[in-house]
DNA sequence: CAGCAACTTTGGACCGGGTCAATTCTTCAT
DNA sequence: ATGAAGAATTGACCCGGTCCAAAGTTGCTG
């Protein structure tokens, strides 16, 4: 997954041996990234327009929307590539396997090898990138939803793929459910991240997040919240 | 709730007592409104411009702005007042009752009701608002992106409110898992809808499925789809 | 080395959504 | 009636995004 946008920061890996051409686009396409992005963090996403995006890389407004097909897209570009994970994991998992422990295992793993995707990273423009998209609501709409809805879609069709026998209606909100919770515990580790926690401080308690989100989607929450507000009525 | 947007159609119902000011802003709201559904449906969302709007309801293109914050108001203004409900419906239903409970009640009450906010309504004018949103990418996006994040925080606090003993991630999971299940029924809804049947022949059917993916969310998923694609490894 | 073909880049014109300062009109107190 | 207060309205403007023809690069080929 090395792409031009430079989310995984291995600059110059491989390009040395490639045509002329190709190599002047990729540099322009990861200079357009990081000149904007440099732009956004300075002073705000909806602060900066495009054409000055443009002029301080050097290049024309055409050729920025010729990079990245919307503005959004230069923040948002490289986490969106992820969206068919989901419905990825659960088709090449090991037979006898639920996709509620499907998904929680491969969380897991991410979590512990800190993939951005799980929002326990503290790399700077991985942070940078997290702090524009909480900080810009209509990134945060796009970053959020959009992710959803594909993934869901892709996620139940999957599911209803495997299993002809079950109905539509349970792969539907199984996705929903399971592509929730993930959402949920990103959105948590985003926030730990934000606070200024470093990722390796914070990876024990997040584990145990996702073990008992996990938990709830497979074993449902019942009698969650039995009595409003009765003090002491507590329970699990 | 008698907004002047119209879609609880009493078109002038006690008006006649205001002051001449706030009688004829009303009018011209509700005549912007009527005038933009009309020329969406006529011709599609992205292909009616504001200014058209403007025109036709004779009016400026400020105008429009002044009484609807963006273009996608126009569609989606009425569907976003529902947003506070469930965290309202947690907050107030009788002692005893779990979240997952009174949220299903309500929704089964809704639905033999063909409250809009369900989606089973076949109205004439709800319809149309219903094929808007669903043929227009940016209004999907919104109608559930938008609901789902804002409603979530709003219930997520009400759950942690109300039991002060139970920790944030729970809270925040079980809000999220139950109003991804409440979106995925108002959408299977709206599929019905949109397929024509009619409001009161989908009842039984949506009943059922209520009842079903509600439980779902009671119980869990358990080890749901056990086998990947292994003919005749069907389970509930 | 010349030159052709394919592809980028460019500038500019244009469109539609959304904002702002200023203008016009209704309302109301004197 | 009349003048001040304040709201509704407006036209001018900005920005994101698209389209087009023209100019510039690169890479191949005779």
């Amino acid at each position: 997954m090395a792409t031009h946008h430079g989310l995984d920061l291995g600059p110059d890996r491989d390009l040395d041996a490639l045509p002329l051409r190709e190599r002047k686009k990729i540099q322009t396409g990861s200079r357009i990234f990081r000149t904007a992005i440099g732009l956004f963090v300075e002073r705000g996403f909806d602060q900066v327009s495009v054409a000055e995006i443009a002029a301080a890389a050097e290049v024309s407004k055409m050729t920025v929307f010729n990079y990245f097909p919307t503005k959004e897209d230069l923040v948002l570009g490289p986490v969106e590539q992820h969206l068919d994970e989901p419905a990825r994991v659960v088709r090449d998992r090991a037979p006898g396997t639920s996709a509620v422990t499907a998904l929680r295992e491969h969380f897991l793993a991410a979590l512990e090898r800190r993939d951005p995707a799980t929002g326990l990273n503290d790399d700077a423009v991985v942070l940078d990138v997290i702090r524009l998209i909480h900080a810009t609501p209509s990134l945060a709409l796009r970053a959020t939803s959009a992710f959803d809805r594909r993934a869901q879609s892709l996620l139940a069709d999957e599911l209803r793929r495997q299993d002809p026998a079950h109905d539509e209606l349970t792969a539907r909100v199984a996705a929903a459910q399971l592509l929730a919770v993930r959402l949920t515990l990103i959105a948590g580790n985003h926030l730990r991240m934000l606070a200024g926690e470093r990722a390796a401080d914070a990876l024990p308690g997040a584990l145990d997040e996702a073990r008992r989100a996990f938990a709830v989607v497979e074993h449902g929450l019942g009698t969650y919240c039995a009595g409003p507000a009765r003090p002491g009525a507590g329970a699990a």
